[in-house]
DNA sequence: GTCTATATAATGATAGAC
DNA sequence: GTCTATCATTATATAGAC
């Protein structure tokens, strides 16, 4: 997979070589920015440095097998950032935190929106309805039970996460709608506490 | 404003008054399902039933200029449903419930996106920011009023409006991600206590 | 105030040269 | 593995008849 710049004639430096990932990151970034419906295969073809026919190439479906491929990457990146955090050993209140480092990481304090949030309300909610509930589920799964080992009864340890994630998704619309990266920041530091609040075990 | 039913041959039948507000109003819902850029002129000819050539009669502006009369329609809906009940007389604990149902009707029990997530996160939210920031700004001001009465002081009612704005526009997209009406359902129904949790005055 | 017709551009997608 | 060239389709936008 190479990348050709236009700006620049020598030939040693015309191609650059592009990793399935780092194409896949662009992709994702431009989902992410501007919906599925939004995006158009010229965009697609800009963020990538490859031309609309090399798309093609490397995915032949299209913009949709582009998404699908953006999926299952994001399952990785879930599955690594943010679930490992939270299914590791130590302190549940150890793994919130290093959990929060890594949701904050990935949204880059908040300016960057959720690729599952745009990708529910930039059109692609009918088409990817199954990988969305997926994702979403994923996450839900991990906090869920870091919440039952800290003491909650599955029932609340399912609303609490249900909570957190609509929080941080809510975080994300909210602070990039009225502009203020903070709001984010705070909401993701308050979560551990929020998520511990009355039912840690006296032991722990 | 005339809607033609290519379906009715019959010369009465054949055009029906199409008010201003109810054409908006489904433009407005365009916006919402499929975000701004996903929404096409062949889509907002079809939903308002006025040919693509008509609706550039009423809005020169073409898209941009009906979702600019989108969101002045939308500040009158935000004023009327949110401002209002939260403004009204009353004990905090009854406005809230009465502001509660408000936002449960306009979002249909959560299986309506809201149309300003959708605009945030559907590729509206450079050519839009004032007018998101502005229709967020007006919800978090009718809050955090109806707080101080409740008794918190300025920077909690701030940052328990926040929260609450936020919780709301998580719940729309985590309930549509795993298309879970009853989590927004439950999240609505937690929010006046919530809100008032641990800051209402004795006396009341 | 709506319609048909049209102009122009951008879209998704494919074929074939290199 | 990328490119240019091309296709049909759809998009935004306008002109003018009724």
């Amino acid at each position: 997979m190479y990348r050709t710049f236009g700006y620049d004639g020598s030939p040693e430096a015309c191609h650059v070589k592009l990793t399935r990932d780092e194409a896949l990151h662009r992709i994702a970034d431009v989902f992410r920015r501007v919906g599925y419906e939004g995006a158009s295969l010229s965009e697609l073809s800009r963020a990538t440095g490859l031309g609309r026919a090399s798309l093609y190439h490397h995915f032949p479906g299209g913009k949709e097998e582009m998404a699908r491929e953006v999926f299952r990457w994001l399952g990785e990146v879930i599955a690594s950032e943010f679930v490992a955090p939270l299914a590791a050993s130590g302190r549940p209140r150890a793994r919130l935190e290093r959990w929060v480092e890594g949701v904050a990481r990935i949204y880059a304090g908040g300016s960057k929106s959720c690729l599952l949030g745009a990708m529910v309300l930039g059109g692609g909610s009918e088409i990817f309805a199954r990988e969305l509930a997926e994702a979403f589920r994923a996450q839900l799964r991990a906090l869920e039970r870091l919440l039952v080992e800290a003491g909650a009864n599955p029932a609340e340890a399912r609303r609490r996460a249900e909570n957190a994630l609509g929080r941080i998704q809510g975080a994300l619309v909210l602070g990039r709608g009225l502009q203020l990266p903070r709001h984010f920041r705070r909401v993701l530091a308050e979560l551990p506490d929020e998520l511990l609040a009355r039912i840690q075990r006296p032991r722990e």
